[in-house]
RNA sequence: GGCUCCUUCGUCUAGUGGCCUAGGACACCUGGCUUUCAUCCAGGUAAUCGUGGGUUCGACUCCCACAGGAGUCACCA
């Protein structure tokens, strides 16, 4: 039987780091199993949905450069993919277990909820959870109450005694003694959607999934879905639940950590794929004494026995690391459209500007190999658009410039580096200024068309200059 | 607090009983290349494999206990 995963994201929030990596899991596994990758989307949660965060998902994806088989935007066999477009299904579904008594009507509002809550964070005893308050209501009862339109919800009869017990892939056997599952949990909500496990539940097995793989914030939720596969009288998908990427703190991963949403990264200049690399090695691992690789060879090394179950704290550094080395990987004429954008968005030139394209090109064997994110560009690029270089990031010590001999390196159309240190060099200010009219004299003479990039964009304009020009 | 999961350099990891006096990568330090910076190359610091017990001729690898960390306890997913 050929394999078929999904991820299975909620359009409340744009698509972050966890999220993604969980999809990108889901679809090496898929790739290297010769299974099929799903989209389906959770749109339950009416309060918290928003259209922007649905577009942002499609976009994320494509920008990534990895995408599913089978989802709301390209169909599949087993559409529809959007939870809100299944309404029906679930409705249905949930009233099957009520006639089979495995899960029950409760008119239970959020005034005696509350009130319920209260009183047992009272009592400290320890969260008790819904009290079953409905879970033996006679027959009469209910009817009576559905016949006044009484506000009312699904609940999953837990069973009260004896244990549940499942099988993860990665964690191996489970056991959860029922008294510890969260006490009937809603399967339909008063408003008449489903809530995630049953959508959940009911959609994995309508559409065929055999395998489930999420973070491990979803454990506690395992047993719960084991009794609605086995109320159903369904066979489970296999479980294997995914280490979680935690913050510097150890803390799952959040925004106080800094960037977690994928367009902020790719906003601040990273390329796919250094981010899809860096994610996929994070609890994972490919290939002995190796951190580079490309999507197809992730596709083909893959294998589920290689994640670890300890959680991976996000490393923005080594991320960082990663980037520059794609960057170097690219081609001048790719890197000068990947930068292209970072350059009009600084100001620096316009969209539409046949000879800075030229120029951009022609800096890029300099710029290539001192960028680590794209949106560093600017900075570094500077001087080629007549502007000072960015303010320093950090100071160094020059060595002393020898401008005669600067000039006669131009002269030879060697690469030329010249740094000028004014506080260092007190006479070099006088000399510079009085030359650098005969300097940009003889690059104009020398090199046509100018080739010319500020280096270093840790450089301080005030006290320092940097000008390289490349030979033939 | 209850329950569940996890535990190899600061971080990501290799490692499935002897090849480990623990290997690689990021970061950091030193040197080389580069009249600077960066890139690149070479080298270095860094884990008594959470702690304590077992099992075994032999344990990072198996078992137990403890400790620590994390996750989860909604009509959110």
């Amino acid at each position: 039987m050929s394999t078929r995963v999904r991820y299975a994201p909620s359009p409340t929030g744009n698509q972050h780091i966890g999220g993604v990596r969980t999809a990108l899991i889901n679809y090496l596994f898929a790739r290297s199993s010769g299974g099929t990758f799903i989209l389906r989307l959770e749109d339950t949660d009416r309060t918290r949905y928003s259209d922007e965060y649905v577009k942002n998902l499609y976009d994320t994806f494509q920008w990534l450069g990895f995408y599913w088989d089978e989802g709301p935007d390209i169909g599949g066999p087993s559409a529809p993919y959007i939870q809100s477009e299944r309404f029906a299904i679930y409705k249905e579904y949930a009233e099957k277990l009520v006639a089979m008594d495995k899960a029950y009507y409760c008119f239970c509002d959020e005034d005696r909820l509350g009130k319920l809550r209260e009183e047992q964070s009272l009592a400290k005893t320890g969260d008790q959870g819904y009290d079953r308050h409905c879970r033996n209501l006679g027959r009469d009862e209910v009817a009576a109450g559905i016949a006044a339109g009484r506000n009312h919800v699904i609940r999953l009869k837990i069973p009260m005694e004896g244990k549940t017990v499942f099988h993860d892939r990665l964690l191996g056997t489970i056991e959860w003694k029922n008294e510890d599952i969260s006490p009937d949990p809603v399967l339909l909500k008063s408003d008449g959607f489903p809530t995630y496990h049953l959508a959940n539940v009911v959609d994995d097995h309508l559409m065929g999934i055999t395998q489930v793989m999420r973070a491990q914030e979803w454990i506690p939720s395992a047993p719960l879905h084991r009794i609605m596969y086995d109320a159903f009288g369904w066979e489970m998908p296999e479980l294997c639940h995914l280490p979680m990427v935690l913050g510097q703190d150890g803390h799952k991963l959040s925004k106080r950590h800094g960037a977690t949403a994928v367009n902020e990264f790719r906003k601040a200049g990273y390329l796919p794929e250094a981010l899809i690399n860096y994610i996929a090695h994070l609890g994972c691992s490919f290939e002995e004494g190796r951190d580079l690789f490309t999507l197809g060879e992730m596709e083909k090394l893959f294998r589920l026995e290689k994640l670890n179950k300890a959680p991976a704290i996000f490393d923005y550094q080594k991320l960082e690391w990663f980037n520059g080395q794609y960057i170097r990987l690219k081609s001048d004429l790719e890197l000068a459209a990947l930068v292209k954008p970072f350059l009009v968005e600084a100001g620096l030139r316009a969209v539409d500007d046949a000879v800075a394209d030229a120029l951009d090109l022609q800096a890029m064997p300099l710029v290539k190999e001192r960028l680590k994110l794209l949106s560093e560009a600017p900075g570094v690029m500077a001087y080629l658009y007549g502007k000072p270089a960015l303010p320093a990031a950090e100071e160094f010590i020059p060595k002393k410039l020898d401008l005669g001999a600067a000039i006669a390196m131009l002269e030879e159309n060697l690469v030329l580096v010249r740094l000028v240190d004014f506080s260092d060099i007190p006479a070099a200010e006088e000399r510079f200024k009085a030359r650098s009219v005969e300097i940009d004299a003889k690059l104009g003479n020398l090199l046509m068309p100018l080739r010319v990039a500020v280096t270093g964009s840790r450089v301080s304009p005030p006290l320092f200059e940097s000008i390289r020009i490349l030979g033939n």
